[in-house]
DNA sequence: ACAAAAAGTTAACCGCAATTAATAAATTTT
DNA sequence: AAAATTTATTAATTGCGGTTAACTTTTTGT
């Protein structure tokens, strides 16, 4: 299964990922704190959600409340879930949490399908013992 | 050890891999040549080894011939061995050649000195059974 | 040695993703 | 409820890294 991956950039794939990771935390998405989590300006922010909102993947008003569509969660998810596959396998080389937190934000637009089976196989291998 | 690691871009990288990847398989340095390997048109290159001999990472003479410096030899196999250790990281876990190949080019830029230690070690004690 | 082909360069330009500075709107404080 | 503060937006700009098209230089083939 190729999935279709909707064609997002790496930055919009961040942007996402952070507005997901608020919500998980029960937050609001606020342009300010995914500033923060990112490094970025706000009005890089501003930017990168209104891009998302023609993309239908999350709904922005004005001056005003964000949400993720359902779309844009899933796909967030899907981002996420690599984020996350690959922070324990980075940990379960050794690697420091603070830098297996590093490193997988960097790599987990770029592994292909093939790549992150074969990580998830070593997981699981390693879980059943 | 932290490594000054001359700042080069990602970009910058990949450019100077090829020009050894070229020298290590006896070729001259050919802008055609690292055109094809890093699929980008003949003025990338250009700009891009312009931008390399400024750094004084190569001697590029107008029309002429390409070589790397003393240090740009040593960066690009800075970089090049991290290709080399992640490639067959990656296919050691049971990665298909042409994958681990492509996914290895595009995380070797992005990794922490810890991160690439941690798999050291994990190739060493691999091998060591 | 000269015509044709290949290789390399230059110039003008594009798109993405940032930035800063100024402004506007919303929220908080008193 | 007005002032002060915080939050968000707009506008103008930048840098990077690429592109195509047109040109020049070098190399090759006869």
């Amino acid at each position: 299964m190729e999935s279709k991956s909707s064609q997002l950039t790496v930055s919009a794939e961040d942007y996402l990922e952070a507005a997901l990771v608020l919500t998980l935390r029960g937050e609001r998405i606020k342009v300010t704190s995914i500033a923060e989590m990112l490094g970025v300006s706000k009005p890089a922010v501003t930017n990168a959600l209104e891009s998302l909102a023609d993309k239908q993947l999350l709904i922005k008003r004005h001056y005003g409340d964000i949400f993720l569509t359902e779309a844009g969660k899933a796909e967030a998810e899907r981002v996420y879930e690599k984020h996350k596959l690959l922070r324990g396998f980075l940990q379960s080389l050794g690697v420091s949490p603070q830098n297996a937190e590093i490193d997988c934000c960097k790599i987990e637009h770029d592994l292909c399908d093939e790549t992150l089976n074969c990580i998830k196989n070593y997981m699981n291998s390693r879980k059943e013992i």
